[in-house]
DNA sequence: GTTTAAATTAAACACTTGTTTAATTTTGTA
DNA sequence: TACAAAATTAAACAAGTGTTTAATTTAAAC
């Protein structure tokens, strides 16, 4: 499979992630695409082959470039506590930064039918959950944290809460009396973060 | 707005929520629903007017049908702590019975071009969530529960780890070895709850 | 049984979609 | 400059979309 885009693909590429991001996949036309883009409505097929593999190339572009910061984290010489922290902050990070993808990758796909295209996003799933693992188990070790953790599902609470969140803006933008985009950002960094952060730790150290 | 629906219409309606909450509402069809509903492509536009229409016509069918069965918690005399696992079983159930408008409701729209009709939708979330403080504040008097709980990022917490869970189905099948879909079903009223009832129990009684 | 309204149908409509074609322009190379 | 490949274009294509029409059947009321 390709993985490197000339120029003119990854303009192309960026304008339809913006596109596909804000109004979905099936009601973004490849004509608004080329419009956007200023580009002839042929050009699409004549770089990516179709509008599907349009979405494919994405994709591949985005999910290939999720490195991982995340590994670094369970070396660095840091309380299980701070590295849980800053591992909140990296998730929340990561997925703003790339909100465009998430947003394709979560509300496109019933997660079947693209499987094959989504390996690469699985394999920085999986690299991720084993340093979680890692920085968890250490800090068990430690005493820290109680034994018996459901490591798997700490994951989909940190990224569930944040997208629901983020999903259902205006709802939350009103109940908050978050009266812009930019007090609603701040929200997040801010007291939203917060209180993720104080979930899982609770999670991971609470006795009942 | 009409609120009152014939057999024929609702026998549409339904068809056409599977059929949404499945494919999607731009990938579903009208000639789709009407096969499958064993009717005329015609009587779609008869009966609600337009496709647009129908969907808004699932959407307040559905939503005024949730009426509010977490009230009743607050009065039942149990423990703060009983009431909450109570109330994450209340949250699950309703989702998982709802299942199919509540993926509509979350992957179709941006939230914001169809607020007038998420009116209902977002009342009831507004009940809930005052249910909800009545509960954990009486948690808070009893000394249950710590002081300073953000009580609005609760609820999101717990759906959005629900959904994030149910979106992303097919991986965690794989990632928990659940070969089956009734596996799958299972871990999520055992194991998966429980998670969620611990986490947020830990939320609030938790103190760092 | 006749009349009137509701329900149902097949066909057509206008429009948008993704894709392809074939002609033209641009670009790089010898 | 001349040539060949790549890039770009406007136009056309076939297929699918939601919707409407006008004719027909069904059902209910008198």
């Amino acid at each position: 499979m390709k993985t490197d885009f000339n120029e003119k693909q990854i303009q192309i590429l960026l304008i339809a992630e913006e596109l596909f991001a804000e109004n979905g996949f099936e009601k973004t036309s490849i004509r608004t695409i080329a419009k956007a883009a200023e580009i002839n409505i042929a050009m699409v097929s004549y770089y990516f082959g179709s509008k599907e593999k349009l979405l494919e190339a994405l994709i591949v572009y985005r999910t290939s470039e999720l490195k991982v910061q995340i590994e670094n984290l369970s070396v660095e010489d840091l309380d299980p506590i701070e590295k849980i922290d800053k591992l909140i902050d990296l998730y929340v990070n990561r997925i703003r930064c790339n909100r465009g993808i998430y947003r394709i990758l979560h509300f496109e796909f019933s997660s079947e039918e693209l499987e094959d295209k989504l390996k690469v996003l699985n394999e920085v799933k999986d690299r991720n959950l084993k340093s979680l693992e890692v920085i968890i188990k250490e800090g068990q070790q430690k005493g820290f944290f109680r034994k018996d953790i459901n490591i798997p599902l700490i994951p989909p609470t940190i990224m569930g809460t944040f997208f629901h969140f983020t999903t259902n803006k205006a709802y939350f933008k009103k109940l908050l009396d978050l009266d812009s985009d930019e007090a609603f950002e701040n929200y997040i960094q801010t007291t939203f973060k917060t209180h993720i952060k104080q979930t899982i730790k609770a999670l991971l150290i609470y006795e009942s």
